[in-house]
RNA sequence: GGGUGAUUAGCUCAGUUGGUAGAGCGUCGCCCUUACAAGGCGAAUGUCGGGAGUUCAAGUCUCUCAUCACCCA
């Protein structure tokens, strides 16, 4: 074995082995079946942080329940992200000079798949390198034939059932990516903008305008001249009166009325409002309740259209607003202009402004789909993890708004409707169908809709979908319903919500997962969120092999979308890593992100966290090369069972039993941060730090008996073993390394640490003498390293000490573990002195009653050790105060439970004896 | 405006049914002791955001205020 530990050797290699073996399938057998869905990435992205958190998180599950013998299947596959993918083969259209109008709606589709086919497997490759085990060979694509055909059938069977519509409604309208979005796609932020208050003239009875006027405000004038009344509050004295009369609507010259609604707040603005149902949420509803008429003035691209007055026609929004401002200006019918501040409604696409705006769209009808879907959550069938992400799905689910399914794109799946030549609407699967479905023969023309479909209506399936359905087949009848999706809590209304939904409306009723498990955000070191604008994305690749600044520079500022910002980045960058990332190995993140995976909403990925973990690594690396120094070519007990443990050995293996114990219900509970932490905790201060040196007396001494040697040999290899398996599931590739190279030690006969047993902690093997016994030995250690620590005696430097206060017990124990605490303490001479005994000059450390001394003779410094003592006392009786205290308050001892009294009590005694004790050795040193 | 979460050692975070606070990193000593200097041994460090309440006892429960983050409108 190399001396340190490096990653990169022995990664990939065993991961094609494992891939090749296939080890990642199913097991087949009649065992509980477990089943996580990946929640398919984009087919043309690529991995980020957030993908490699949650793909840590899935594999560690994935791999516990394959080691524990479950029929474990991990479904791996990717979403055709309609709207992205479209948009990435635009943009390499535009490189060329060319629209995608230009190619026409077939060729585009087909260089989408072309490109689709040439970076689709991009993502799942990078997951190899995270040495994630999903069944490959199931993988599955949102738009392949299976997953289309669960896609018509549902679209067919809601359509039928009346849960699918077709209905002219406001939407929220990209104007440049021409298509229709849906809530959940547009962030609104607020922005500074201005407030318009203009002067509306009212109309005579024979419609001409007076020169009366209503002050409207607005804070956008453009959408003036598709107003279709003006609004005010039905109570409000000011203007109650003018409600059934008519304005005159300046520019467009049109005679529109005041209505009363209750929308405009006579607080705000003027008390009156323009309504303008075409071009704004909340117009439209009240123009639904007066009956106003919906003007449509706006182009797909933002413009103005043919129906607005000519001055205007073809004039880009932005335009049309200085013009239109203009002109009232010169009218005299402009008041006032305000600095306002409001929030404005961006594509999360394309960032520009979203306009509502009138169109056909398609929607389904979520209310009666998502009352199951919100008792499956109260009543238990499906749990948040953690608990309280349930509140953010409930008030999604309890005000849901139905869902527009239609976009007006072309990559995705176009929708199963077509139209006869007044416009009639068929659903089927395709026309053939239609006509059958329909009874239409070859006379009628019928004309498929232009629109594809929301990708999130082919991703709510995918529990389903991908396990082979509409046909019934096995994978769907063994692993449906999943037992826990893992996820980002992002996307609980896209996608969780709607996956609920869909599958309680399909699957009879039955979830399509138990447990959703919600993890949280990463961020980079200083809590920022990671954003390719920010440029303070890491990607996970370069953590794993490790990354120059140069590179790292190129990679963040190239392709910027902002390129201003690029010095900013760079700066940052190289303050942030001055020395570019160093490789810390698959592993070393791997654990990093169990360690991280707390229940807070987000992640802090710091590179000195992975550093620490690569330590780590490291660490059983060498641990596993001092077991094998210590055991190649040794009897290690494999076939004799004639073996004689050692207090050590029992020790340890009792504190294995109970490691065990906490890491299966650590990850049971989806708490990885704790099993990482009992993992690291236990090899590290445990096993290394205390039973490998507790094993080199055994294994150096002459007087140690074969079994005695045979007994720690196999005990170092089968905790080592134990671990190696408890640590697969989080660290993959190391364990593998090392499990197979302690394979012909440990007389594992299977073919890989993957598939061997996760433990189980064996209740014979706890023995809590042992330990108690052990922890006596420690203290006994510890006591004289502090004093040598403290008083700078050289490490290398044996000591002569001797015992005093000690019980006939005392002295037994220490003489059976002698071994042991003079090779740990380093030890020359122990001398037990007689009560009443004279004691040299000495430092003292106490173990219960008993005393250590360690005479100063030459090495310690007399004021050095009263200066220590000192200390050591007043920390006593400060200690000693708080718990006389507490002991003497009446109310404590009557109050408190009994056996809390008592602890307390004894404390108070332990520390009196040990202030005792050092104040009688203050005393003497004093004296002398 | 409504909701959720957070505030604990210099930094990043744990803290399970209330019993006087822990880890990693960093810091400070001493050591190249044949598994490991990516290491060993030892040490220091906190009015647990502020205030009030319940309780014998509050980081933990209740109220309130402050700051921050996120979600929704």
């Amino acid at each position: 074995m190399e001396k340190t530990y490096n990653p990169q050797d022995i990664e990939q290699t065993w991961y094609q082995q494992w891939e090749a073996n296939g080890y990642f399938a199913p097991n087949d057998s009649d065992n509980d079946a477990y089943c996580i869905m990946l929640p398919p990435p984009n087919v043309t992205g690529t991995l980020h942080m957030g993908h490699a958190f949650q793909h840590t998180i899935i594999d560690i599950l994935i791999r516990y329940h394959r080691m524990k013998g479950d029929n474990t299947l991990w479904q791996p596959g990717t979403d055709h992200a309609g709207i992205a993918t479209q948009m990435v083969v635009e943009r390499q259209l535009e490189g060329e000079g060319k629209t995608r109008h230009d190619l026409g709606r077939e060729a585009f589709v087909e260089r989408v798949w072309g490109w689709k086919e040439q970076s689709g497997d991009r993502i799942t490759e990078q997951m190899r390198h995270l040495g994630t085990s999903p069944d490959w060979s199931r993988q599955r694509f949102t738009m392949d034939d299976g997953l289309s055909e669960a896609v018509l059938e549902v679209f067919e069977k809601l359509y039928d059932e009346d849960l699918i519509y077709r209905g002219k409604r406001l939407v929220n309208w990209d104007p440049v990516l021409h298509t229709a979005i849906s809530d959940l796609e547009v962030l609104s932020e607020e922005e500074n903008g201005h407030m318009w208050h203009l002067r509306y003239p009212i109309a005579d009875d024979a419609g001409n305008a007076t020169d009366e006027f209503m002050i409207v405000a607005t804070t956008r004038p453009e959408t003036m001249l598709g107003d279709t009344g003006v609004a005010v509050h039905p109570e409000d004295e000011r203007f109650k009166h003018l409600i059934g009369k008519h304005i005159v609507l300046p520019l467009a010259e049109r005679l529109i009325p005041i209505v009363g609604d209750e929308h405009a707040d006579p607080e705000k603005g003027t008390g009156c409002v323009k309504i303008t149902p075409a071009h704004d949420f909340n117009d439209y509803e009240v123009g639904l309740r007066n009956d106003l008429a919906m003007i449509n003035i706006l182009t797909e691209d933002a413009r103005i259209n043919d129906v607005a007055p000519e001055a205007y026609r073809g004039l880009e929004r932005y335009e049309a607003r200085k013009k239109i401002v203009a002109d009232l200006d010169a009218l005299g019918l402009l008041v006032e202009v305000k600095e306002h501040k409001l929030m404005v409604p961006r594509g999360e696409r394309s960032g520009t402004v979203i306009e509502p705006y009138l169109t056909n769209q398609w929607y389904v009808k979520v209310e009666s789909l998502a009352k199951p879907a919100i008792d499956a959550v109260e009543t238990g069938k499906i749990r948040f993890v953690p608990d309280n992400y349930k509140n953010m799905y409930y008030s999604w689910m309890n005000d849901i708004q139905d869902w527009c399914i239609s976009r007006q794109l072309w990559w995705g799946h176009r929708i199963p409707a077509f139209y006869d030549a007044e416009g009639k609407i068929y659903v089927a699967r395709d026309e053939a169908a239609a006509r059958s479905k329909y009874g239409l023969d070859d006379s009628v023309a019928l004309m498929q809709d232009e629109d594809v479909l929301d990708t999130w209506f082919s991703s709510a399936l995918w529990p389903y979908s991908t396990l082979g359905w509409p046909e019934n087949t096995d994978a769907l009848k063994t692993w449906y319903p999943t037992n826990v999706l893992v996820s980002g809590f992002d996307i609980i209304f896209f996608w969780i919500a709607r996956m609920i939904m869909m599958g309680m409306k399909f699957m009879d009723g039955e979830v399509p997962f138990k447990d959703v498990y919600i993890h949280g955000l990463v961020r980079d070191g200083e809590g920022q969120k990671m954003s390719k604008s920010k440029g303070n994305v890491l990607d996970p690749l370069d953590i794993i092999y490790g990354i120059s600044l140069e590179e790292l520079l190129e990679k963040r500022t190239s392709n910027m979308m902002q390129g201003h910002l690029a010095d900013k980045v760079a700066k940052q960058t190289k303050k942030q890593f001055p020395d570019g990332i160093p490789a810390y190995g698959t592993d070393a993140m791997r654990f990093t992100f169990a360690a991280m995976a707390s229940t807070g909403r987000d992640v802090r990925f710091d590179l000195n966290r992975i550093e620490g973990y690569r330590n780590f690594c490291n660490k059983v690396w060498n641990a596993t090369r001092y077991v094998m120094m210590q055991t190649e070519g040794q009897d290690v007990g494999l076939d004799s069972q004639d073996m004689e443990p050692s207090l050590a050995d029992r020790w340890i293996l009792s504190l294995l039993q109970d490691t065990i114990t906490e890491v299966t219900e650590h990850i049971e509970n989806y708490r990885f941060d704790l099993a990482a932490k009992t993992l690291y905790e236990f090899t590290w201060n445990q096993y290394c730090d205390w039973y490998l040196e507790l094993s080199k007396p055994v294994l150096n001494s002459d007087q140690a008996s074969e079994a005695q040697q045979r007994a720690t040999r196999h005990t170092l290899i089968h905790v080592l073993e134990s671990l190696l398996c408890m640590m697969h599931p989080i660290m993959p590739f190391i364990t593998e390394e090392i499990w197979q190279t302690l394979k012909p030690l440990s007389g594992k006969e299977g073919p890989t640490v993957m598939l061997e047993s996760f433990p189980i902690s064996d209740a014979d093997k706890q023995d809590a003498v042992a330990v108690a016994e052990l922890e006596w030995v420690k203290e006994f250690v510890l006591g004289i390293r502090r004093i040598r620590s403290e008083m700078d005696v050289k490490p290398s430097l044996k000591l002569n000490i001797l015992m005093q206060g000690w019980t006939e017990e005392e002295q037994t124990r220490y003489t059976m573990n002698a071994a042991f605490i003079s090779t740990l303490a380093k030890l020359e001479s122990v001398e037990w002195l007689a009560k009443g005994a004279d004691a040299p000059e000495s430092a003292t450390a106490l173990v219960g009653d008993m005393r250590i001394l360690i005479p100063l003779a030459g090495i310690i410094d007399k004021d050095a050790e009263t200066a220590r003592l000192q200390k050591e006392i007043e920390k006593l009786e400060k200690n000693l105060a708080g718990l006389h205290g507490r002991l003497s308050n009446p109310s404590f001892t009557d109050k408190a439970p009994e056996k809390v009294v008592n602890q307390v009590r004894e404390q108070h005694a332990e520390v009196e004896a040990a202030l005792t004790q050092m104040q009688s050795q203050l005393q003497q040193i004093q004296n002398l």
